[in-house]
RNA sequence: GGCGAUGUAGCUCAGCUGGUUAGAGCGCACGGCUCAUAUCCGUGGUGUCCGGGGUUCAAGUCCCUGCAUCGCCA
């Protein structure tokens, strides 16, 4: 199958910013995914380099139009290999070849009669390049730039765009992913519910000369939507190339939702008139909000893509976007955000999960995946190979649909599964004991192999960090040209295997540091170390104040009932007064049959937290006297009080 | 003004055609482990499911209405 998917050619009166990045990514990562499923992949990126604002920013620098775009586009370019993207063609406006494909077309669909010329006036705002209606204007006034527009009276050339409305409410209403997410083919058709006006696609040469001249009328330059969209068409080919009936066939768009109009509405219905087939999918996504407040300082109010890349890596921005955002929807971006993925999901859950699993290998298996023993396979391992094809199909399925996020969270899922199998199965212990060498042996393979499948998917992704988690795994060369349906399936990797623990895949990131704008990165001290504070401050140096003594409750409690709780060699389940009656789980019954205590009175925590013990809830605790007894083994010896006392008494 | 979307735990969000005690991740608290990047595992939620009506044996899930936010259109 092939595949050919474009981002929307940038428009160069801006350098590239975060929406750009969001696109591309979103397509850089698709194309490696259907590569990844087999296809013949085509992906195009490019630049809009046309139009007055162009020529109004060049006139700014002093420069011609031609050296601005030339910069700016260079900018772009130099854009996407720093964010891991790798397009296999870059299509500019400015291209002899488009400039030709564009004449060609202007002349076939003038041929056939659905371009005509037409005069008419209206109030032209010169910073919307557009006429304005009566009602848009406020105060005599254009409401965006407080400018009130010029009377124009202009002949133009017009698009019938009107003629194929009907078509395209079918075409629509027929396929129903021909836009998704749905909202956005629900703005569409709505809009289209009103009757289409005929499209404006010229300007004459004595307003605006940096454009492409209409191929029958010198006097004028083609404007906008013939000029730009038709890239989609230049760059694989068309009319006569060898692959663009195999690419334009499948050819799907990623735009972000400002441009849905044009390519939804005048796209199709240009490509109508030309006689082609429509394009097969549109995917439309939101905006990124930047939360200026929550942002590192050395990134600033413009985020750009380079110095994103620079403060939190490629991997951490590729990841955070597709992961972060529902595709379609807006979402907020901010240094905690991604600083907080980063942390937790790559560099804890991911990076942590191959750390440990490949060191494992390394210690207690020389380094090579060893063979799993099909005799000491269990469930557990029966579980992650149904977890693993679970988790592939679902990616494979949610990628298709552009639903990025929802792809991850599978991937993650099965993370979290592995960093519960090795606790579960908790290798180090296997290895201290010869008899379960075969278990140990299938529990470090199928940790290796189910790596390997996590690796296999996230290369579309984070294509950086998969490059090494392949490294690591010592399958160099062996993860290229490779397929989802082989390679996603269970059994891959080879046993023998030479695999090396990793040098940190994913670095955790100070959220503090990067705020002051350092790129430093985490000084290792967070959680871990705040809960040890928290127990320093109880027993500083072994001592504790009248205050802290004072806040338990001792009393004396008097145990009516006692007995043992089943599974366990340790607990018996005392109920106790207290005054008032309660449940205290003990771990006391290698010391004292159930028989023997019933009756006593003993001292009791009464203000201790409660929790549950093998499932049995207590709420309390006894005190007892701890030893070692002549024999090695622990001695407990339960507290009591020297006379008769009415349970619930204070002890103080 | 018209049309539409959204409003669910401290935060970000899942909850399909109405049906067991409303979920996930993060954060937070406590406990456990020690292979690991001070990581991992376990336990912990009295959430007015925006407010108010209604339909139903049963509504976060359907209908009406109000409020808030947003989008498209005029």
């Amino acid at each position: 199958m092939p595949t050919y998917v474009t981002t929307p050619i940038y428009y160069v009166n801006a350098m590239p910013h975060l929406g750009h990045a969001y696109t591309t990514i979103v397509t850089d990562t698709y194309s490696r995914f259907r590569r990844l499923c087999g296809d013949e992949v085509r992906f195009q990126t490019g630049t809009d380099e046309h139009g007055e604002k162009i020529v109004e920013a060049a006139v700014k620098e002093g420069v011609s139009p031609r050296a601005y775009v030339d910069r700016i586009s260079a900018a772009f370019q130099a854009t996407w290999p720093q964010l891991s993207v790798a397009q296999d063609y870059t299509i500019r406006t400015t291209d002899p070849d488009h400039v030709q494909t564009v004449q060609d077309i202007l002349q076939q669909v003038y041929d056939n009669g659905d371009i005509y010329f037409s005069e008419y006036s209206g109030h032209y705002c010169q910073g919307c390049e557009r006429f304005l209606t009566e009602k848009e204007l406020v105060d005599g006034k254009c409401p965006d730039h407080q400018v009130a527009p010029k009377e124009i009276s202009e002949q133009n050339y017009f698009f019938r765009m009107s003629k194929y409305q009907d078509w395209l409410i079918d075409h629509i209403k027929a396929n129903p992913e021909y836009i998704t997410p749905e909202r956005y083919r629900n703005e569409v058709l709505s809009f289209l519910s009103e009757p289409l006006e005929d499209l404006c696609i010229s300007r004459p040469t004595s307003r605006l000369t940096w454009g492409i001249p209409l191929p029958f009328d010198e006097n004028f330059v083609t404007y906008v939507w013939f000029d730009a969209l038709i890239n989609y068409l230049t760059g694989i080919g068309y009319p006569d190339g060898s692959d663009f009936e195999k690419y334009w066939s499948v050819a799907e768009h990623v735009i972000a939702k400002d441009i849905l109009k044009p390519h939804a509405i005048y796209w199709p219905t240009m490509i109508k008139a030309m006689g082609l087939s429509p394009y097969r999918r549109l995917h439309v996504h939101g905006y990124w909000n930047v939360d200026e407040t929550k942002m590192s300082k050395s990134i600033g109010n413009v985020v750009r893509p380079k110095e994103l890349v620079d403060t939190y890596g490629v991997d951490a921005v590729r990841y955070f976007v597709l992961r972060e955002m529902s595709f379609g929807l807006d979402s907020s971006f901010s240094s905690d955000a991604i600083v907080a993925r980063q942390n937790s999901d790559l560099a804890n859950d991911l990076g942590n999960l191959f750390s440990r699993s490949l060191t494992m290998v390394v210690k207690y298996a020389a380094g090579k995946v060893p063979a799993a023993d099909p005799t000491s396979e269990g469930p557990a391992e029966a579980e992650l190979k149904n977890a693993l094809a679970t988790m592939v199909s679902g990616y494979e399925e949610h990628m298709n649909r552009f639903e990025f996020h929802r792809a991850l969270q599978a991937v993650w899922e099965v993370i979290g599964l592995l960093n519960r199998y090795i606790v579960t199965n908790a290798p180090w212990e296997l290895a201290k004991d010869p008899a379960q060498e075969g278990r140990l042996q299938t529990v470090l393979y199928s940790l290796s192999e189910a790596l390997r499948i996590i690796t296999l998917v996230l290369g579309p992704v984070m294509p950086e960090a998969a490059a090494k988690m392949v490294t690591a795994l010592g399958l160099d060369g062996r993860m290229e040209n490779v397929t989802l349906a082989e390679a996603g399936a269970w059994g891959g990797i080879q046993v023998g295997t030479q695999v090396a623990a990793p040098q940190q895949l994913f670095p955790r990131l100070d959220k503090k540091a990067l705020a002051a704008g350092s790129t430093q990165q985490a000084a290792p001290v967070k959680k871990k170390a705040r809960k040890e504070e928290k127990k320093k401050e109880i027993s500083q140096d072994g001592l504790v104040s009248f205050e802290q003594f004072g806040k338990f409750d001792l009393r004396v409690a008097e145990i009516l009932a006692a007995e043992k709780i089943a599974k366990s060699d340790r607990l018996l389940k005392l109920t106790v007064l207290l005054p008032e009656e309660r449940t205290i789980v003990a771990g006391i019954a290698e010391h004292y049959s159930p028989e023997e205590l019933v009756g006593k009175l003993v001292i009791a925590v009464a203000n201790l937290k409660p929790a549950k013990l093998m499932g049995v809830p207590s709420q309390g605790m006894v005190l007892a006297a701890k030893t070692t007894g002549e024999d090695g083994r622990e001695q407990l010896i339960l507290s009591t009080v020297a006379g008769s006392i009415a349970p619930g008494s204070k002890v103080a």
